[in-house]
DNA sequence: AAAACTCCTCTTTTT
DNA sequence: GAGGAGTTTT
């Protein structure tokens, strides 16, 4: 019977959670408890017990890659046509909602979805504008996507008015950013999100169109979604309250991304109604590894206790080493991963090691190199943001939608065409006054009598160009994408290696049609097409959620890297660094290898290290420690003891100071050390100004 | 407008 | 200690 197939192999709190269809769900699912299971499993069900429309269930995963793999272990139970799924990430669900909807907020349909470079880039442009110290672009950028992720429009914020100047000023940046995108027809990342919710909110139709479409709701990773998203998500189950959220609070390490884990708190006072199911079986650690990390993770207090356990009995223990430097780290990790390679207890793929941060990787790459061991880097930069690949897909762009003025400015010199920034500057200014996207305004001015031969002859060129290629029928991406190439010369002299990148990407789009194809290039991430290596995997702690491995080394555990230097300041933070810790550990299905240096080579200095104090919660009995001084003579009986921390400079973000010319302000910003200080101070007569400590002549106020 | 020089920064990251 | 971005120089 097709039952058993559906709920047989389960225990009884997933099938509890998988038969419990009528009204919200909440199953908080501990690491390793099968909850993706549970997922899919609950979606097959809902088609064939409950006969729903296999398109009628909306089903929200993290990643692209947890999608795919979602619709493909659904194809297994159900045979329907997985393209008419809604199976996908916030972003993509969203945009496919916007690209039919979107009219009634004001844009055209063909908008463009702009990533994080593209975010960055338009934010720095309007920030050389606003007299906003452009160092501080990566603050201001993260800021406005915090603000879009809590729903918060530029409007909103700046009538709070809880800002000084540096607040009005950001509210501003906000306000002309949103401004901006909206002119150039495009979207970023939050915006996809956010403007859902204001279609949905404001259009009563739509709404119901899609409630009514959507007769079940699914979320995994619930505890890593924002605001934003969770508004969607109850404004998508009004009316029927047909929601199942799955997550573990304990999982959760993209607060600094917006992620808010309150959102699971909240949902069982916003869903009185909504049952709660603890899956607590683990089926992937075994027992020592489960005592470990959860005696580690105990140590937090904001959270929903849960007692992990598993049925697979331990043979080895966590094991925790000691080492006198990074190198010796690396070494003593790629010997361990020889070791047991060669005594057939592992394959080199079943093996992964894990850092809080990338420039980790390097050590660590060079030991397995040098041991002659295979491995691959899951590095966050994906395919799609390699300089060349952008440029491409900038023109394809820009194609499409002329009047996206940030994919014109990058391509509009490259190759050079002798368009330099002084020409732009031109072209911006004229913008501005005719309240037109650049590529338009270049056509005007064009057309103008007023203008230099040698401007009119190059940027005629280029918007020849990109005409001839919009009015030209492409039927897939990779017609659109050869045209390009060819008519834009770009490929000459590139070098090899970004020509090969480029015919990748051509021959990636075959069959594809345009628009799909860039949908996917923006919405799509590096891990998502990482196909299965043979290989040691490298990846950061943060990358490695979702994922499991029967061996795991976790490497770099000090204070300053685990938990990381800028969050120790904060309790919250350092909740979310032992999380971090947590994933990481609960990753490993047999063995589990820890490691901390003494001393550390951070940016050209060499550091004392202090072991993380992660590291003191795992108990004695669930842990071998060992100390194995390495091969190399140990280096100078440091007395370093006595002064490894750097005295906290004076001057520290927030507090008031006075300088003998321009008078009182408050720091903003604050970095290096010692004499080498720099701040950032917004004096109240002259704005934001950066000045070395050493010499300013400051007074602390 | 391109080349040379200087300064600065130096998490995590999906979408 | 390196790589990127911005600025100045030619």
């Amino acid at each position: 019977m097709a039952k058993d197939v559906l709920l047989d192999d389960l225990n009884n709190e997933q099938r509890l959670a998988i038969q419990h269809c009528d009204g919200p769900l909440l199953v908080l699912a501990g690491a390793g408890s099968g909850k993706t299971r549970v997922i899919t499993r609950k979606f097959a069900y809902l088609a064939k017990k409950k006969k729903l429309p296999p398109a009628s269930i909306f089903t929200v995963t993290f990643t692209n890659k947890a999608a795919n793999e979602m619709k493909q272990r659904i194809g297994q139970h159900i045979t329907a046509d997985n393209k008419g799924f809604w199976v996908g990430t916030f972003h993509s669900q969203c945009n496919r909602i916007l690209r039919r909807e979107i009219a009634a907020l004001g844009y055209k349909p063909d908008f463009t979805v702009y990533d994080d470079d593209d975010q960055s880039s338009l934010i720095r442009h309007i920030l050389r504008e606003f007299n906003i110290y452009e160092a501080l672009f990566k603050g201001v950028v993260s800021r406005i996507s915090m603000l879009k992720a809590q729903l918060i429009t530029p409007e909103d914020f700046l009538a709070r008015g809880d800002g000084f100047s540096f607040d009005e000023k950001l509210g501003r940046a906000y306000l002309k950013y949103q401004h901006e995108l909206k002119r150039a027809n495009a979207l970023d990342f939050d915006d996809l999100i956010m403007l859902t919710v204001k279609l949905l909110e404001e259009n009563p139709k739509i709404l119901k169109k899609y409630t009514s479409l959507f007769e079940y709701l699914l979320v995994d990773e619930f505890q890593d979604t924002n605001r934003a998203q969770y508004r969607l998500m109850q404004l998508l189950s009004s009316g029927h309250n047909n929601i199942s959220v799955v997550g573990d609070d304990d999982q959760s390490i993209y607060y600094f991304r917006g992620a808010d884990v309150s959102n699971i708190l909240n949902f069982e006072k916003d869903y009185p109604k909504a049952k709660v199911i603890k899956l607590e079986q683990n089926y992937r650690s075994t027992q020592s590894i489960l005592d470990a990390s959860g005696s580690v993770i105990a140590q937090n207090k904001d959270r929903k206790a849960k007692q992990l356990w598993t049925e697979r009995r331990s043979d080895e223990k966590v094991c925790y080493s000691l080492v006198q430097n990074e190198d010796e780290e690396a070494k003593q990790v790629a010997r361990s991963i020889k070791d047991l390679y060669l005594k057939g207890k592992c394959e080199y793929r079943d093996v992964a090691v894990l850092y809080r941060t990338n420039i980790q990787a390097r050590a660590i790459e060079d030991a397995l190199r040098a041991e002659h061991i295979p491995y691959h880097v899951i590095s966050g930069i994906s395919f799609y943001q390699r300089k060349e690949i952008k440029d491409i897909l900038s023109y394809m762009r820009l194609v499409t939608n002329s009047d996206d003025n940030v994919s014109l400015r990058r391509i509009i010199n490259s190759p050079p065409r002798g368009i330099g920034v002084s020409t732009i500057t031109k072209v911006e200014q004229e913008a501005k006054k005719q309240g037109a996207s650049m590529f338009r305004t270049m056509k005007l001015m064009l057309k103008s009598q007023s203008l230099a031969a040698s401007f009119k002859d190059k940027v005629g060129e280029f918007v020849h160009l990109i005409e001839k290629l919009a009015h030209t029928p492409h039927k897939t991406a990779a017609d659109m994408l050869k045209d390009i190439v060819e008519r834009s010369g770009y490929l000459n002299d590139l070098e090899d290696e970004r020509i090969q990148n480029v015919l990748e990407l051509v021959s990636s789009a075959e069959g594809i049609p345009v628009r799909e194809f860039l949908d996917r290039a923006a919405l799509s991430s590096a891990t998502d097409h990482l196909q299965e290596s043979k290989g040691v995997s490298l990846l950061t702690l943060h990358s490695a959620k979702g994922l499991e491995f029967p061996t795991v080394f976790i490497v770099g555990l000090e204070e300053g890297i685990l938990p990381y230097f800028k969050a120790m300041d904060s309790p919250r933070e350092i909740q979310e660094e032992r999380r971090l810790f947590y994933v990481g550990m609960t990753r490993a299905k047999d063995r589990l290898f820890l490691s901390s240096a003494r001393r550390r080579r951070l940016y050209s200095k060499i550091q004392d290290q202090e072991p993380s104090r992660f590291l003191k919660d795992i108990r004695p009995k669930d842990c071998e420690r060992v100390e194995r001084t390495c091969s190399q003579p140990v280096a100078v009986a440091a007395p370093a003891k006595a002064l490894p921390k750097a005295p906290k400079s004076l001057y520290i973000v927030g507090c008031r100071v006075k300088h003998p010319s321009w008078g009182i302000g408050v720091v903003r910003d604050c970095s290096g050390e010692g004499e080498d200080t720099k701040i950032t101070v917004n004096f109240q007569s002259v704005g934001l100004k950066r000045l070395a400590v050493k010499m300013a002549n400051l007074e602390k106020v």
